[in-house]
RNA sequence: GCCCGAGUGGCGGAAUGGCAGACGCGGCGGUCUCAAAAACCGCUGACCGCAAGGUCGUGUGAGUUCGACUCUCACCUCGGGCACCA
């Protein structure tokens, strides 16, 4: 018989460093390794240790540990990793600021981040905690650096760079952004250096296509990356230099062009201000001018690159190169909008069909004969059947739409033109068979520029030997470590720290000087989650082994910021450690290419008024503002309950405050429905002896239990926490409907059961007190079972049905759940029979257990 | 300019093509209290009506359908990515 019984208060501080004691006593988060159980594997983002966490990581952690949780009582054998991503630059400038070293500063911040993770409650394995920054992980970095160097996948080039000068180093390409460095917003130069480059640009048709297979990604993640690696279909072509009798040479220029059924309508031609041999080109008389765009040219690469509305300049170099099609001769110009790195820095000018040389042949007084001409367009009617170059203008403002027919274009004349169309290939097809031209592919992505002339990364392994050149430091003398005893504060750098830099090199074994580089930390996270799978190995960064239990990574949890670099750079390196062998070719799965079979981007967390929280705003609200007057548990459920995963939100205090109060309910609901020693009547249920009250609460559990099961597994902890809160609701009923002395004790005990195990995954330490406290449990709740509903149990006898008249609903019956059809629009007509009156009845759509639909008019 | 995503009460947000607004916040009213807090209960899209009830309502306009927040097309607004990439 159900006794009283008197509730403790809610003491979340006592209940939640009592909790977190015992579970890192009981090493209650090591993973399983249980091979029998199915796997799976959840990863957040790791953190840069730039001091304490702030709320956007409360929010992803709680995500994946929310994820990962639920996962290990759903039965899976859970991996679930934290670590650092230790190298950067702002631990130097802390360094300098303090007069200390680096890893003082990342260490510290790294041990204060890890307090406020086991005070969340993360259920981290934390024997794997993986940093950057040891010599244990970075050895094994440099050691696949090497072996992508064996590969060819590493190469040095000399080519303009973005230079930071206030971070005082190189930038990749994509760590430009708007033009502006990634990390100080400072405007970067462009210098010539010689740098360590990793060849991306290999992978770049892989890492597209592989996008379609990521069905798990969010939709604008792929396409940023898409549009990152930019990839146009074209054709190269090649166009002779005229000699001074207008006779094409032997000498050629190539253009790149995604349009070269425009080639007929090409009346000029142009050159960027940097081509390789432009100045041994240009005639006497248009040197100054020529001179004058370069100049301007130069100037502007220096400016913020961003204006839309850029002016063009030119100028005419006095020569001439001949168009293959026409045979027509095209002045060669100098434009400072032709751009070195895309391409081949040389282009056709076809003004009629691209807008910039559109203008550009507006401003210089050049022809612009329309040679793609829309159907519409007052212009076909006079063009269409006319094949050779009549008309030279167009009354157009601005150039031609890809859509249309070829006019003016001799044998294509007629053939519908645009990208990819039939004259593209036709034109293409007529330039191979003659030599002079073939389908190419252009991308935008470049290769990866990984040095950085720092001093907190990972040492690139090489060795710089006056005899011998560079050469790779070899694999028995990994790691390369970086020297302790820098006064980065004195402006020390690698580069001038001799005990660093002089060494004797591997292969003469002369004196040679070290390389002083440092890699690009998206290097250290572009395969740390292979290292979280084997931390301790010292033979190796992983094993085959671990790797095929564990990899890919199923549930990959971070914020959008990401989307290109380092998602990107994951891509690219998982597939480069497929090439080198590293990973077993398993028949069944296939091989590791993805190493992220799904991604979460969660939202950010903005202020009450919408802005980013940041230090300089002065309105950043940290974890512990809420966990210290609430417990960690309310933080964990407000970062979840407030929005769905993936979009922003505005902080809201008053929301959390309605999450603590749902805990602080739940706590005494769960008390109040497990009557002391509930655990001996707690008999199996028979829903058929339940009636009224009890029934209608063990069919709200059945349904909501489902619907919440339901939302975890797809990730909508929002309105999981919802469920539960109507399974409250429903609870809070059936006490104030039945007395006390007349409960189904064995019901109640039931959903408190129920309650406890699905808040758990949310509020682990609240709930691990009530599993034990007031459930009387031994082991801990996370070992708890997923509570199983069932379907069958939420059916009731009778149901409320819509009774719409022309699709408006006019009224709601009550009928049995297995009425006849015909009975049903009897009486579905009955009850709206005031609205049928002086109407036909033209028809009756029923839907069983929900609606009718009268048609009539 | 090209591409992607999103528009639902006072707010955060729910809704396999089938009763729009679940759940929570805020607000209003009440219970308890000397009082307050806490807690609990009720109401809360707009408009008309004493009421019964009715009309409107998911950015705008069309369409498909017995029925559209949901599907299709066009447009508007906001957010994001790429951008002198030929």
């Amino acid at each position: 018989m159900a006794k009283h019984r008197d509730i403790p208060a809610y003491d979340a501080q006592a209940i939640e460093e009592k909790w977190q004691r015992i579970w890192e006593e009981q090493d209650l988060f090591k993973t399983e390794e249980d091979p029998s159980k199915p796997k799976r594997y959840v990863l957040e983002m790791f953190p840069y240790p730039s001091g304490d966490l702030h709320m956007g990581h409360a929010r992803n952690y709680a995500i994946g540990d929310a994820m990962a949780r639920q996962a290990r009582m759903a039965g899976y054998d859970v991996m679930h990793p934290m670590g650092f991503d230790a190298f950067g630059l702002p631990a130097e400038n802390a360094a300098i600021k303090n007069h200390t070293q680096p890893a003082v500063w990342t260490y510290a911040n790294m041990d204060t981040s890890l307090a406020t993770m086991r005070r969340m409650g993360f259920s981290y394995d934390y024997d794997r905690l993986v940093r950057t920054c040891d010599p244990s992980y970075y050895r094994w970095e440099q050691w696949l650096f090497l072996k992508m160097w064996e590969k060819g996948l590493v190469t040095r080039k000399t080519s303009p760079v973005n230079w930071c000068p206030s971070c005082k180093t190189v930038l990749a390409n994509e760590q430009v952004v708007d033009g502006r460095c990634w990390r100080c917003d400072s405007v970067p130069e462009r210098v010539e250096l010689e740098q360590w480059y990793l060849k991306i640009t290999d992978y770049a048709q892989e890492l597209l296509d592989g996008l379609d297979t990521l069905t798990g990604w969010p939709e604008r993640v792929k396409q940023m990356q898409r549009n990152w690696i930019g990839r146009s279909e074209g054709a190269n072509i090649a166009f002779a230099l005229a000699d001074d009798a207008g006779e094409p040479t032997e000498e050629t220029f190539t253009v790149f062009t995604t349009r070269p059924d425009t080639l007929f309508g090409a009346t000029f031609f142009l050159l960027a201000p940097e081509y390789p041999g432009l100045d041994a080109l240009v005639l006497p008389e248009h040197e100054a001018e020529v001179a004058e765009v370069k100049a301007i040219a130069e100037a502007t690469s220096a400016f913020d690159r961003q204006a839309t509305e850029r002016e063009k300049h030119g100028a005419f170099t006095g020569r001439y190169v001949v168009n293959p099609v026409s045979g027509r001769l095209l002045p060669i110009w100098v434009a400072d909008y032709v751009l070195t790195d895309y391409g081949t820095g040389a282009v056709m000018g076809v003004p009629s069909g691209d807008e910039r040389d559109f203008q550009f042949a507006r401003k210089y007084g050049l022809p612009i004969p329309p040679v793609v001409v829309g159907e519409d367009d007052p212009l076909y009617e006079e063009l269409k059947d006319v094949t050779g170059l009549e008309v030279m203008d167009v009354p157009w403002e601005s150039a031609m739409a890809a859509e249309g027919r070829l006019v003016q274009s001799g044998p294509f004349t007629g053939m519908k033109g645009g990208h990819g169309s039939e004259a593209v290939r036709a034109i293409i097809d007529w330039l191979s068979e003659r030599g002079l031209g073939e389908a190419k592919v252009e991308w935008r992505l470049r290769d990866w520029l990984i040095s950085r002339q720092r001093y907190w990364g990972t040492p690139i392994p090489a060795v710089h030997c006056p005899k011998c050149g560079i050469v790779p430091v070899p694999e028995d003398e990994l790691p390369v470590v970086l020297p302790a005893t820098l006064d980065l504060a004195a402006g020390e750098t690698l580069a001038e720290c001799p005990e660093f830099y002089e060494t004797t090199c591997p292969v003469c074994g002369g004196p040679a000087r070290r390389e002083t580089d440092t890699m690009d930390t998206f290097c250290d996270s572009s395969w740390y989650y292979l290292r979280y799978l084997d931390p301790h190995d010292d033979q190796g960064p992983f094993t085959r082994e671990s790797v095929g239990r564990w990899m890919p990574v199923d549930n990959y949890i971070g914020g959008i910021e990401h989307a290109i670099l380092h998602l990107l750079y994951s891509r690219f390196w998982t597939r480069v450690m497929r090439d080198l062998g590293l990973f077993d070719a398993d028949a069944a799965e296939g091989e590791l290419s993805e190493p992220f079979t799904n991604l979460l981007c969660q939202g950010m967390v903005k202020d009450e008024h919408g802005d980013v929280m940041s230090k300089s705003k002065g309105n950043v609200v940290p974890p512990s503002s809420v966990i210290g007057p609430y417990g960690a548990d309310t933080m964990r459920m407000a970062v979840l309950f407030v929005a769905p995963p993936e979009k922003d939100f505005n902080w809201d205090p008053n929301a959390v405050a309605g999450c603590n109060r749902f805990i602080k309910r739940a706590w005494r609901l769960v008390f109040e429905l497990a009557p002391e020693g509930w655990l001996e009547a707690a008999d199996e249920i028979d829903p058929a002896a339940l009636s009224g009250e009890a029934a209608k609460l063990n069919r709200s559990l059945h349904a909501l239990g489902l619907r919440c099961t339901r939302d975890f597994d797809r990730g909508q902890y929002n309105t999981a926490i919802s469920a539960m809160m109507e399974l409250a609701n429903a609870a809070g009923a059936y006490l104030s409907a039945v007395a006390e002395g007349e409960r189904d004790a064995a019901l109640t005990a039931k959903v408190a059961r129920a309650l406890v195990a699905l808040l758990a995954p949310i509020c682990p330490f609240v709930t691990e007190e009530l599993y034990h406290e007031a459930l009387g449990f031994e082991g801990s709740v996370y070992d708890e079972p997923w509570p199983a509903f069932d379907e069958a149990q939420t059916v009731t006898e009778t149901v409320q049905i819509a009774v719409q008249v022309l699709g408006k609903v006019r009224a709601r019956i009550d009928v049995p759940r297995d009425i006849a059809e015909d009975e049903l629009e009897a009486r579905a007509l009955e009850a709206v029979s005031r609205q049928l009156e002086g109407k036909t009845v033209r028809k009756i759509v029923s839907v069983p257990g929900r609606l009718v639909n009268i048609v009539a008019t």
